[in-house]
DNA sequence: ATCCTGACTTGAC
DNA sequence: GGTCAAGCCAGGA
């Protein structure tokens, strides 16, 4: 039996895209470094790969790479879901990538501390 | 136990 | 300023 501590990498993750606010985004880095490892960035966008179907539902459209580039869209299902949802929210996708990213970024280590 | 992969990041050329 | 390669941690075969 896998107990949290054994996914608290995963649950750390997980709880912190759930803390995003709505027309805000992160980037896996910036999670990654708030968990204590920014080199570790690879294991936040692996556990979202994991996030497709967790409950409750992780809004992993807000999070992608430190660049805005929507680089997880195609993980998503339809791809074109991801940016409608952060159109939905206020956010304005060009080309998979978001406008204004550092106005709309959203540091959890600024915000949760 | 070993090797490979992965929704990233940063540094160097 | 764009492209290539290396680093990193954790899980699956």
């Amino acid at each position: 039996m896998k107990s949290s501590l054994d996914y608290r990498f995963f649950e750390n993750v997980f709880d912190v895209v759930r803390q995003i606010p709505k027309g805000k985004v992160t980037s896996y880095g910036l999670i990654a470094a708030y968990l204590g490892s920014k080199q570790s960035s690879r294991m936040v966008g692996w556990a979202m790969n994991k996030a497709h179907g967790v409950q409750p539902m992780v809004p992993a459209h807000r999070v992608v790479n430190r660049n805005g580039l929507l680089t997880g869209k195609h993980h998503f299902s339809p791809p074109e879901a991801m940016q409608e949802a952060l159109e939905k929210e206020g956010i304005q996708v060009i080309d998979d990538k978001i406008i204004d990213f550092e106005t709309h970024l959203w540091n959890p280590s600024e915000t949760l501390l």
